[in-house]
DNA sequence: ATTGACAGTTCTAAAAAAGAACTTTAGCGT
DNA sequence: ACGCTAAAGTTCTTTTTTAGAACTGTCAAT
């Protein structure tokens, strides 16, 4: 499996490991959730080298997960913005989180807590299913192949039948 | 930021990429979703090095996500399973997936189906809310600093009023 | 006696990331 | 006019990771 190509594999886990699979990533979106959206302030909350957010930022625009829109003319200054193909990744950023508060806590409890606007109330986030509204479990799921998979051909193996 | 101290850091997204946020551990684990178990599986399926799965597997391991569990004696072989810890990763995986569902297929469609064992469906994964049951989007969320932050010392500032 | 499976380890070369300094355009205070 | 600061990068060198391939040890089967 090429990098280089990740996003051409017939998975959505690599496809979308191509787009966030990193760890600086996953930090920068975490960030952009926080409504940070400049450059200075992403490389000051993360300590990231500015080599490599430059490049992580060019490839997430170039993803279309975000937005670089100019704040000021003279001299150009652009910031980062959430698209609608970013902001669809908040479940992925609301599951990670939610690993991390029930799994990596430690005693004081958890960093940040969510509010439901809408319901008003401090939440957990909740896998359901689109069809029948109930919880999603691991043991719960079946794998069927769809349509857009590629078996790549089997291996050949020596059986003893075979010369 | 440090990667050696990010599973320290005051956030659960720091601290739940200090486990899973690489390229390889990612895609590792959605094998292991698929039920694959064995050192020489995952070597195969993914091309990974020999070399970086043995220590993705063992970081894995030391953080409760796999147990290497013996399979047979003589000589002694071991497996890689899920914990229930490992297990809870569901969310993230299948959140993963659908945006890649939904925002990386190409024509052919969804790659891989997900059927619902309960209510026998091919569903999609939603995000609702632990209190009222409703859909999240991340319009609809409040952040709060919860009991588990430490905020940093703001940086010195020089103002017009200080010295 | 040889071959092959399995779960790794051990090398070297190539690629990526860290760390620090430098660039460019412009506003602000004196 | 002069120096200082800010923002958003780029450029450079050193260090760390990763890739790629070969090798090890234990056993079973041919």
């Amino acid at each position: 499996m090429k990098w280089a190509t990740l996003d051409k594999e017939p998975c959505s886990v690599a496809r979308t490991v191509a787009v966030i699979g990193d760890r600086w990533t996953l930090l920068i979106l975490r960030d952009c959730f926080l409504r940070v959206r400049r450059f200075e302030a992403f490389q000051t909350r993360l300590g990231i080298t500015r080599h490599l957010l430059a490049d992580r930022l060019r490839k997430l625009v170039a993803f279309g997960v975000l937005e670089r829109v100019a704040y000021q003319d003279s001299p150009k200054r652009y910031e980062y913005v959430l698209t609608e193909r970013g902001l669809a990744l908040h479940p992925v950023l609301m599951s990670i989180v939610h690993w991390g508060d029930v799994h990596m806590s430690d005693a004081r409890g958890r960093p940040m807590l969510h509010e439901h606007k809408s319901c008003g109330h401090v939440f957990d986030p909740v896998m359901t299913c689109s069809v029948c509204g109930g919880r999603i479990s691991a043991r719960d799921v079946l794998t069927h192949d769809g349509p857009g998979l590629i078996r790549r051909a089997p291996r050949a193996r020596r059986t003893p039948s075979s010369s």
